[in-house]
DNA sequence: TTGTAAGCGTTATCAT
DNA sequence: ATGATAACGCTTACAA
């Protein structure tokens, strides 16, 4: 009738419970909460899990406790190297702790970020990190109504889900073109790629701040839907100039963009900076290394994810963490490539570096 | 005594059972094999969990059955531009299926691999992904033992644990060296980073080949391991022009390498092709982009991910592959960085595309 | 601090 | 094709 007995080769909780002299639910205790059990049967405990080789069976475990020690990642790429470097430190975050990771790729499509959640969810994860601040509001009230710690990374923005680590995307450009107008560029055009939603709050940035300048103009701006790529970068460039042949600088919302533009300047023989200043953004390890150096935005990819899951696993064991929101800043990183003549000695000097908020 | 009862909110299987007016088990079988259960019964079935809102409870399931529907993946790297593209493979493939990926970061240790294996092997996955063919005697001799189908990538050779997909190393360093040779360049340096197997086989190819044409010369290598990145090749290239001030073409083990060497020969005013020759590895998208464009080996690493899935799938479900081993080949991409002057018109054509094995 | 009893939601086994 | 029953291995709730 029933099914046959449990085959002798896996060793069980309640063996090592045995060979311990304790019961079994002792032997869960000292797996979970050593301190609880005595010193005594700890030690006999241990060495009988030792002996055995046991290793918890994380199904039952899941089952017994309705939940689970895992770790939702939703990310929209696994291309682009700005995610890899966040996911890079989600991963060193986690290694060593009993949490493990479970990861799912959007593709910049926040329908499938609702599909994805509601897998997710289903399964009660022990917590949840999630990319960006624009989900649906679908997605949004399943967030809300759960009951497991979630991180936004990657940007920061108003109403929070729960936690928040990530820098102004918006700032970021204003620093960027900030820095290309006091270095005397003023045809400053617009390059971006995909056009997901921080490449969006980026061009927001050089908007607001080229309309201050008075020196906003929609033929310095060229975008593309197609994922940002160093060909892409060229074909950007190209655009630009047929639209604007005067442009002398541009902000690319990529750092590969960016890297095609110069590609590009060379094939066409357009001197940078002299005639073309090229910003990027992200900082790859690339744009230090390139012929002229690249400037950049630098931002804390990988401290974002490291501090994402670390934060997580705060309150996933019950402490609280210090901030929800945690602004992790950006810096110009100034190079050759936007070094100007200062055509305009009267452009102000402006801060070029700190946290997001601190306008 | 025991606990409190289930809480109402959760829908089981029991519950869609009910409500189908069937017994719980015929509800799991309609779940698993539908061709099991009466069409009359599917229909019920289907529609009362579509009303309930049913989702399986995976914990459950995987202790009843004993099994998961977890897919463990091991790489070296979650930085590594090659391995992200594979990922993304894995991840297309598996998408849509009923399993999952469980996803660790060895770091380049093959110490660290056996932990990740032994940690692995504990939760019954229903099947693994690893890279490479160099792991540890134990690791092998566990990966032999468990029954789970195992897909090793990256690279083909002898005695697969199981299935196997990739392409030789060796092979397509000696096609690289082969099309330099044939351009008529004749002091070909090595440049290596990180020196993981791959590349070392990818040097034993450059070996081999240059000590046929007689022209080997240690001087010609120089090799780091530290990870492979722009700056890094441009080091490298210091490095080797130090030693061999003559040199007139280098194979990169990796393309950043290769954009790193392009770079510092213009920071160095060193003519691309015409004074230095540049072959990469890997065909990564800016390679092109480049100016001159940058030769390469592009080797097919998304469909490598892809198709390691889609095999480990097959397995899992009963079916067997047809082929066990894939060889994926790769292709020299002839571009402007190793355009030569057939300086010696004497040099045979040799083919440069194939499958690795087609020596 | 420790133990007893019951239950987590599903599937394997055997029988019809 | 369908169902009754037991079992998967662990933890919660409560009592001692």
């Amino acid at each position: 009738m029933g099914r046959k007995r449990t085959k002798p080769g896996k060793v069980r909780l309640a063996e090592v419970a045995m060979l311990a002299g304790v019961s079994p639910i002792t032997a869960s205790r000292f797996f979970r909460t050593p301190e609880a059990v005595s010193v005594a049967k700890r030690v006999r405990v241990e060495s009988a899990a030792e002996e055995l080789g046991y290793i918890p069976n994380l199904a039952a475990r899941a089952l017994a406790s309705q939940r689970t020690e895992v770790i939702g990642v939703l990310i929209p790429s696994l291309t682009n190297n700005v995610f890899s470097d966040v996911l890079r430190g989600i991963y060193d975050a986690v290694d060593g702790t009993r949490y493990s990771i479970q990861l799912a790729n959007t593709r910049y499509s926040i329908l499938q970020e609702e599909k994805l959640l509601r897998l997710f969810l289903a399964q009660r994860p022990a917590g949840l990190i999630v990319t960006g601040i624009d989900q649906t509001a679908e997605s949004r009230s399943m967030m809300e109504s759960v009951d497991c710690p979630i991180v936004q990374v990657m940007e920061i923005g108003p109403n929070p889900v729960d936690m928040m680590i990530g820098f102004s995307h918006y700032e970021a450009a204003r620093a960027a073109i900030s820095h290309l107008l006091a270095q005397g560029f003023r045809r400053i055009g617009f390059l971006g790629a995909r056009m997901d939603p921080r490449v969006q709050r980026r061009f927001e940035g050089y908007e607001a701040i080229m309309k201050e300048a008075a020196l906003l103009d929609p033929q310095l701006v060229v975008t593309t839907t197609l994922p940002s790529s160093v060909t892409v970068g060229g074909a950007l460039l190209t655009d630009l100039l047929s639209k604007a042949p005067d442009a002398d600088a541009v902000f690319c919302a990529n750092d590969d963009v960016a890297l095609g533009v110069l590609f590009e300047c060379q094939r066409l023989r357009i001197g940078v900076p002299n005639e073309m200043a090229i910003v990027g953004f992200n900082d790859l390890e690339f744009m230090a290394a390139a012929v002229p150096t690249l400037t950049s935005v630098r931002t804390n990819r990988f401290e974002m994810g490291r501090d994402a899951a670390t934060m997580l696993v705060e309150r996933i064991e019950g402490r609280q963490p210090l901030e929800p929101i945690v602004d992790l800043g950006f810096k110009v990183m100034e190079r050759q490539s936007s070094l100007g003549r200062n055509r305009e000695a009267s452009i102000r000097k402006i801060s070029v570096t700190g946290a997001s908020g601190s306008k």
